[in-house]
RNA sequence: GUCCCCAUCGUCUAGUGGUCUAGGAUACCGCCCUUUCACGGCGGCGACACGGGUUCGAAUCCCGUUGGGGACGCCA
């Protein structure tokens, strides 16, 4: 059976590439009837934070992906990676290390310039006494060879033996390191297939060597390319929207979220609509790309825009409620409305927002469009058209379009001078949905109160 | 600095030696539809980073250059 899992550590949000790459675990686990694990990884006692882990669950509800299992909190497995690390350090896989910050510190600044480090790293690895002074545990990592493994997406992946240091397995203060605790976890809650960003390639290879240690079969790794901002670079908090959750308070569907995603890094052919159950059949990591690919908003925003056409009105009424505060659940006009909208808009939000500015009477009339419309005579006209109106009932858009028609007739004037002055009238400027449509929504008191407020501010005596 | 990864339209990508005068999508531009703005329809602009090989033939294979990215923690 295949085993994936998402092991986000939890820093205050989710972000939209590890969103990403929980998509690409979740399809592939479900495409193979397998489980889809989630695993807290707060080993780091200094940073964990609850309300963290319970954002990061949230945006997984939020998008639809159920994992398998409980949630596997690390912090709560400290006496497993105990164990384990006993195991490593009587068999002498492992050792302690007396170094200090400072002198660490040293070697490290050391390493980034290129320079010989000033204390060699392994310094403790054959030491066999005792000391009275804090330690962590380093693995012992060997000191020739190569360290090789297939990568499901880059192929066969190599490095020296020199190039991997003893790294550190459990702090000062005893708890377990990220490069260790990861494989006692993938080892204990079944892993068969990992895959994650490419910024953990190097890691594999430390990883490997604790599979190793331990006689564990390894799981098969899938390196996927980040997610860059729109520059080019690692995508960081800078970049606007890298909270998975600041999609929904944008009015982003996250069917619309998850295909824009799968798209980064994937293809299959051509298709660039794929259902969440399209997505499931067709995925498979050996698409994978090996170049990075960077966020481009205008692409989601067309699949956003596509699949709130394709919402039932219904669906997106209760999230305009829910989300956005626009309760229409009572109006009358409510399909008129939706309809009308949701053929143009990018996001619910958009959509809300065009609710407002059409159920509101308009505070003010836009410059421009009244220079250009509301002379004399259209005023004239639309007073004519409120009297007209008295003993005319028009409900639906068509009925609402005769009304229109006919009285154009009956004047013998072009719709210029009627039509964009009524939609002046109603929401202040010129866009906006069909104007039967709109007078159709507002209703004919309303209608008539609109532009009678129009007259009162504009009509000269 | 060291090691590693990557390289097709602005962006996301198709493409695995001949069917490529390189396909789709998005963005952009134009036309049509339309009282308006959008939507939609149609059309257009637009790329194999460069230089060497290999081959009858290269976007596809090899090498180098350039460019971009990543890793180098008692973070994950």
């Amino acid at each position: 059976m295949v085993v994936t899992r998402f092991a986000p550590s939890p820093t205050g949000y989710l972000h939209i590439g590890g969103l990403r790459t929980a998509l690409f675990n979740w399809l592939w686990a479900k495409k193979n009837n397998g489980k889809f694990r989630l695993r807290i990884e707060d080993t780091d006692l200094s940073r964990n934070k609850q309300e963290a882990v319970d954002a990061i669950l949230k945006a997984f509800n939020w998008v639809g992906m159920k994992w398998d299992d409980e949630v596997v909190f690390q912090s709560e497995r400290f006496d497993v990676y105990k164990k384990y690390i006993d195991e490593l350090l009587e068999k002498g896989f492992a050792y302690k290390c007396y170094l200090t910050k400072e002198e660490l510190e040293k070697i490290r600044e050391a390493k980034m310039k290129g320079e010989e480090p000033p204390i060699d790293i392994r310094k403790y690895r054959d030491f066999k006494g005792e000391l009275d002074k804090p330690y962590v545990i380093r693995f012992k990592a060997p000191l020739e060879g190569k360290i090789c493994f297939e990568d499901g997406v880059k192929g066969e992946q190599c490095v020296d033996a020199k190039e991997i240091e003893d790294f550190v397995i459990a702090r000062s203060d005893g708890t377990p390191t990220y490069n260790f605790v990861v494989v006692i976890d993938d080892h204990e809650m079944g892993m068969t297939d990992i895959i994650r960003g490419d910024d953990h390639l190097r890691n594999t290879f430390k990883q490997l060597l604790v599979y190793k240690a331990f006689g564990w079969d390894v799981p098969k790794f899938y390196h996927v390319p980040m997610i860059h901002n729109e520059k080019g670079a690692k995508m960081s908090k800078r970049d606007g929207a890298v909270d998975v959750m600041e999609y929904k308070r944008e009015g982003y569907l996250p069917e619309a979220l998850l295909n824009f995603l799968v798209r980064l890094g994937w293809s299959h052919g051509d298709q660039e609509i794929f259902s969440i159950e399209e997505m499931i059949n067709l995925f498979d990591p050996k698409d994978i790309n090996k170049a990075p690919s960077r966020f481009n908003k205008e692409k989601l925003d067309w699949l956003n825009s596509h699949y709130i056409k394709n919402s039932p009105n219904e669906r997106l009424e209760k999230l305009l409620r829910d989300d956005f505060g626009v309760d229409i659940i009572n109006h009358d006009r409510k399909e008129i409305l939706i309809d009308e909208l949701k053929e143009r808009v990018k996001t619910l939000k958009e959509m809300a927002e065009e609710i407002e500015k059409i159920l509101t009477p308009p505070q003010e009339y836009d410059e421009k469009a009244v220079k250009k419309f509301l002379k004399d005579e259209v005023l004239s006209n639309l007073r004519e058209f409120l009297v007209f109106l008295n003993d005319k009932d028009p409900k639906l858009p068509p009925e609402w379009h005769d009304v229109m028609d006919e009285f154009l007739k009956l004047k013998g004037i072009k719709p210029k001078f009627l039509m964009p002055p009524l939609r002046i009238a109603m929401v202040g400027d010129t866009k906006g949905i069909d104007l039967a449509a709109l007078l159709s929504v507002l209703g004919k008191e309303e209608v008539k109160k609109r532009i009678s407020s129009l007259l009162a501010k504009f009509e000269v005596f």
